[in-house]
DNA sequence: GCTTGCACATACCAACTAGTATGTATATCT
DNA sequence: AGATATACATACTAGTTGGTATGTGCAAGC
């Protein structure tokens, strides 16, 4: 076991913790006691429970986010079917469990945007980038004649996001994958009426 | 000062704290030293944090959401219409601050769906509420043709909940009111969409 | 005027929780 | 081989926090 291992090894778990107890509900010992190790090799590695935090967002939470939206920036093909399809792909590989512990990303920002600009801030740039990445894909799918010239991209682009953590939101109160679907359907439909 | 002035002037300082800090980050010392009462004052009207929780969710936010959409039941006028006035009357009347606070509903939601069943019971029924009052309305709509006749109404009325909770969301992160006002004008064009 | 019960106030505690101080085994470099 | 740094383990603490046990002023009812 090599140290970028335990590091990874701890972030995982904090995810994991964070994900169902929100950071205000996330215990370290609960999760050094998961992993079997202890204080001294949890404070090696972060200076405090907030770093912990700002690291689940940056190497996790971030990166997974973003991975298919700056795919986006070089991706061939219409920009409605790209983001359709990935729209498509959450509500598909989406599993009850996930639904009933919301967007990870939604989570946090609900939670800890007002407590602690730090986070804020961290979290924004993973909103941004989600948004301008969907506004330039539609920009440049306006200047091939793919997307209405009419439409607004950066409104729409928004919007997308705030359909996707809708979506989420919604179904974790019903706890309700197909209510889930159906929004996300919804989503899709919307889309569709941008095409040129 | 009389008893139930007490209790309300209690819950109303609990629903702010817990609208800044959620409910985990809601610290009973705090509200108390806040109104100049005591431990025993607290713990005479409410026997634990919980049940403060749920008395905010049941005497605070249900009524102050669910006061417009019980409305629908018997409002005369567009359905459509009646539904854009409201939302336009959201995005008219939310503050900078409100929107830095996010939506009291979704904060509850995402932070304690996953942790507390009986909160998300009492949440879900505000959210069911909002969602079958516009379905009745849009689909009365339907019946008295002001609305399209092939229109899904509670794949409408839910993906309007969605637009809704999902605009507070990401408006909340980046800070931004005129971000609201934007999804906001996307979910009124929405509406349009299914006037017949 | 005496009891009863409501509406609090005071003092206190047990449990938790982030964080620290210190020790130590092992690998690496010189 | 000795020094140094890394990667942890152990033990402890100071500050919180929800909750309780107990006391008290006071108004209403008898």
């Amino acid at each position: 076991m090599n140290a970028t291992d335990t590091r990874e090894r701890i972030l995982g778990r904090m995810f994991q913790d964070i994900h169902k107890n929100g950071f205000q509900g996330l215990r370290a010992d609960r999760v050094i006691a998961d992993l079997g190790i202890t204080k001294g090799a949890l404070y090696h590695y972060f200076p405090s429970k907030d770093a912990i935090g700002l690291a689940v967002i940056a190497e996790i939470i971030e990166p997974s986010y973003l991975a298919f939206f700056r795919s986006l920036e070089h991706a061939k093909g219409h920009p409605i079917d790209l983001l359709k399809d990935h729209l498509q792909e959450l509500a598909d590989k989406a599993t009850p469990d996930e639904i009933y512990l919301g967007c990870p990303l939604n989570n946090l920002v609900q939670e800890m945007s007002p407590l602690n600009e730090d986070f804020r801030q961290r979290l924004k740039v993973v909103m941004d980038g989600m948004i301008h990445c969907t506004t330039r894909a539609l920009e440049r799918g306006v200047a091939q004649g793919q997307v209405k010239a009419d439409a607004d991209c950066a409104a729409v682009a928004s919007f997308m996001a705030a359909g996707i953590e809708g979506a989420y939101s919604v179904a974790k109160v019903l706890k309700s994958l197909s209510s889930f679907h159906r929004n996300m359907q919804q989503l899709l439909n919307y889309l569709e009426l941008f095409r040129a």
